[in-house]
DNA sequence: TCATGAAGATGATGATCACATTCTTTTACT
DNA sequence: AGTAAAAGAATGTGATCATCATCTTCATGA
């Protein structure tokens, strides 16, 4: 047996590293939709090979985070409105369970972190800074769902939001708003009030409100 | 442009074929649950040079369909307990909301077609084989969800299907049942009807009765 | 008898290259 | 000037190899 108690410092995988750089960019709008990316071009970036950057790549598209035409150009997903309606709906279905499935493990400390964290995507709103806004506002709820206690269905809404990622950033391009999320205040209200069709009702208007956005 | 009318048989691509074969073999239960593979071993069954094998494992990883230990190595999933019960949460979850979309588009050309595929899956049933089985299930699923128009609700309800197809080749290993399936009866009953309640309950029933066999 | 350790086998990782396809730009012809 | 053909550049695909980590097996010693 292996006693040497190392940190958990494994992995200086290239093809890891790749994967989790090009991921955090794609969900959090850091590349617009249609994005065209190069193997050869992502290795000279992250200064690997070839063979690293296919991985990740081959990873992402996998998750539907990169889209490949059938002649293996990689491009970022540019969403039709049906698909993003889909997407939406899947969001709505998967986060309304977990936040169901949190809230009777929902205690006083999560609640005031996740107030805190509201703070954040209150400021990047008024900063109008798309990328941190959209990473604030995922991890608010990230924060909340880790909390069910459910990796499958968190996997899965992840996997949606990265779907999403360039498309929430030129979705937040249109828009002109200075006002904080006010769903996120119902749902951190719903949380203290242990009220649980409120919760399900405050997660699903937040998670279909963008779109609204693509009404006008 | 080009005009040469071929047909579509574009996709000689070694990854891809792997990629394929593998997900119909672990999506239908021809893999027990924790089998090892290797690299070399499916390139040399595959007749391809470990670079395509490498590409369709990453992407099977990906969808879950594969587990890649910390040093890499390859098998099928293992589920726990907690893990198959949200991921019968999840199927009910996007199922019900695929059967109710595609509710109003179900003619009856639809329902005689899978009324003759429920015959295929009883005849499974009576024959005790759990890859056609498990085949005809699915083909049944996937036919009536195809009318709901929702390609990404149903590439999810599939990646949740290979997550769990090991898995279900053991749970019906344990299984003595004789009987057809009821549920997909009164799927179909929903359906003539026109009737959504019923349908929703019918899906759900179906989809979670295999959390049943966990409890015994 | 069991633990320890070394040697060999096994397997994933990453780099590099040749090749075919596709896309882009340039050239040539009407 | 506009269209088409052709030359060139760019890009993904698949094979092969060197390397390192891991697992297995077997021998060694207390």
């Amino acid at each position: 047996m292996n006693l040497t108690a190392r940190p958990v410092e494994t992995t200086p995988l290239a093809h890891d590293r790749v994967y989790r750089q090009l991921r955090s960019r794609i969900m959090y709008g850091d590349l617009p939709p249609g994005a065209p990316l190069t193997l050869r071009g992502i290795g000279e970036e992250y200064e690997v090979s070839m063979t690293p950057a296919r991985e990740a790549v081959r990873r992402l598209a996998a998750e539907g985070a990169l889209t490949m035409s059938a002649s293996g150009r990689i491009t970022t997903p540019a969403l039709s409105n049906d698909r993003i309606e889909e997407l939406a709906a899947l969001r709505a279905l998967i986060e309304v369970e977990l936040a169901s499935r949190a809230l009777p493990r929902a205690h006083l400390a999560l609640i005031e972190r996740l107030q805190s964290i509201n703070n954040a995507v209150a400021e990047a709103v008024t900063q109008r800074d798309a990328v941190s806004y959209i990473r604030a506002n995922l991890e608010f709820h990230r924060t909340l769902y880790l909390r069910a206690q459910a990796p499958a269905m968190l996997a899965m809404a992840e996997t949606v939001w990265l779907q999403m990622g360039p498309t929430m950033r030129a979705l937040y391009g249109r828009l002109r708003r200075t006002e904080p999320p006010q769903f996120h205040r119902l749902i951190i209200a719903a949380l203290r009030a242990g009220d649980e069709p409120g919760l399900r009702l405050a997660v699903r208007s937040d998670v279909t409100q963008g779109l609204r956005m693509l009404a006008s």
